[in-house]
DNA sequence: CTATCATTCGTGAACGCTCCCAATATATTC
DNA sequence: GAATATATTGGGAGCGTTCACGAATGATAG
């Protein structure tokens, strides 16, 4: 199945050079005479050269490539972009460092453990990123053990000394609601994503803390509790509206969506009656009437940081380890609007 | 970085055997006793061992590692869960057939070619996937060129030799119209995607196969094109509601919910007046009001099957190369109705 | 002119596996 | 019981690199 037919010794050769200066210019060792360097560099051009990456690997023990795991079955890998944008970013790293990168999706995890071990000891990768593990994912403490480096996206309290990025979930969160604030609004309720969720602790942390800091006295009464899902936002909405808050933080767009149809449904208008914003910004958050105002978060960064953590993990096993957050955007859309009007809105 | 300890070697003496007897039972080879055998997995199942991939590559002359190269930053990607999906769906065959799977994302054309050649001649790919390539995309001749396996996923006819799967676009569309018309429709517009895609050109192909089989005429009034996206829907609906159809085909779910807000705002019911159907199922059909009625590909069976055919030709390059074509299904919701009612639909 | 040093280069070993070939053990036939 | 066929097994070569080492070259100092 290979096709690469030049080996080292021939581009040598060629270069009336021996193999291993062939091997310095390659690998840009400084010990090579400026002449050599040229002749080697010009037959490598010519002849269109690669090195047998698989050699290579045995060799030198490293494989130029990281493997992207995707543990579980996400849901919200197929109703929003997170994982194209997500292993863009990766990919476009990979390419400029001169990395390759394998995927694993593990759609069923029936024999997960036989695919854990398939990736981490046959010696392919250099080090893995794992996306959205759940907290308690049986891979990572595999990987601990296997000893490669890593790097999860998404924070993972459970192991603390793993280095991760994530977006950083408080301050979009925090942002939204001071925006909420900044537009009069004080009755603020929010609708939070599933709270043994990482990032559903972390935007309702963001919530308390905005609230906080405009000295707004938190009524946790306006605090419910849904599962990311547009159901979950509907049925919430629901309860929460007879306790007439003037805006709704949902911490997903398909809350803030399941929201805004619960609203609609009693009558009241979004955004005159009460103003929805959502997170995530999905594609739907322009499709839908009114649009909604929400916090988008580029994921492609967050993948591209993944990337370029791990590499420098790989360059230098100690290096620093501090995580890395992309900022969030607020998308101010319409379906949030001013509170400055008269205390009972019916016009 | 290599973790993999444990060699061949090792096993071997283990288990009391020869590095050649403990090398055949791992790649089940016949001549080998059923003690031999025994004894050996008993030890590379103690041990955990794992051949080491490189050096298998090595000397194999195979990497049991296929890529998949989505080759333009495509649009849909962050839209519909097309590429998920389809990922979902080859990695699930790659992990049975024992294969990896290395993926390949161009965000940037910036610098294809060293992108292409790092990929095909770096010896680490064994056959090649590539999805939703446009009709010219160079990376096929250097596909060709490179003599790698290769199935395409999206017939291309442009090389209507490389192997290919695809949805089937034809019969989607055909069944869909036929639908309409099962209804009672016999005026149905079609807002048709890009003509100069393949999936464009196929969707109007089974809408006038619908329409010839049932004998009614085509009126090439009903037939407009837009390019696949809310906008041009819109738009198009806007021009073709003079021509008061009963029915309208879109030929992708974003058209249709462009249409759906067009004749809304020109105050016609969807579905009392007017029924819409779309193409995809993207997560916003269900999410509208209605609901769409559209057409769902199996795009996890389009890349199992991608995967299936791409290892097939690794085992046999002369395998028959017929296409396959996963099969699509009628996704009935609430924008369309039946027609058999007054001839004019002032309730 | 020789000794010392820095620079540059080349040889050989090793990586861990698969494949080829020859050798051995076992079964079968006459 | 010898001769032959068959089923197993083991040893060696080789895959294309990198790396450690030592040799060669040239420059500089004494």
């Amino acid at each position: 199945m290979i096709e690469n037919c030049e080996t080292l010794e021939q581009i040598a050769n060629l270069a009336r050079v021996s193999r291993s200066t062939a091997s310095r210019v390659i690998n840009s060792s400084p010990y090579v005479s400026l002449r050599a360097r040229k002749q080697v560099l010009k037959v490598i051009h010519r002849t269109d050269y690669q090195p047998h990456q698989a050699v290579r690997t045995l060799v030198a023990r490293r494989t130029n490539t990281i493997g992207l795991i995707i543990p579980q079955p996400v849901p919200r890998l197929f109703t929003d972009p997170f994982f194209p944008q997500l292993a863009q970013g990766i990919s476009e790293v990979c390419h400029r460092r001169g990395y390759y990168l394998m995927l694993t999706l593990m759609a069923t995890h029936a024999d997960r453990d036989s695919l854990y071990r398939r990736m981490l000891h046959s010696g392919q990768l250099d080090g893995i990123l794992v996306a959205s593990a759940v907290l308690d994912d049986p891979i990572i403490p595999c990987l601990q053990a296997s000893h490669h480096p890593c790097v999860l996206v998404g924070r993972n309290p459970t192991y603390p000394d793993i280095p991760w990025v994530d977006v950083d979930n408080v301050t979009g969160a925090r942002r939204m609601t001071e925006y909420l604030i900044s537009l009069g609004h004080r009755r603020i309720a929010t609708i939070t994503g599933s709270l043994n969720t990482v990032p559903g602790q972390d935007r309702l942390e963001g919530y308390r803390q905005a609230l906080a800091q405009a000295e707004i006295a938190i009524d946790d009464t306006l605090i419910t509790e849904g599962d990311f899902t547009e159901e979950s936002g509907f049925y919430t909405m629901k309860r929460l509206m007879r306790l007439e808050p003037t805006a709704v933080f949902a911490a997903s767009d398909l809350m803030a969506i399941g929201a805004i149809k619960a609203l609609k449904q009693a009558g009241r208008s979004v955004p005159d009656d009460v103003s929805v914003a959502g997170y995530d910004d999905i594609p739907a958050a322009v499709r839908m009437e009114p649009q909604l105002t929400t916090v988008q978060q580029v994921v492609f960064d967050l993948g591209r940081m993944a990337a370029e953590k791990l590499i420098m993990l790989l360059d230098d096993p100690d290096a620093s380890a501090y995580p890395l957050l992309p900022t969030t955007h607020l998308v101010v859309r319409g379906s949030t609007r001013t509170a400055d009007r008269w205390p009972k809105p019916e016009s």
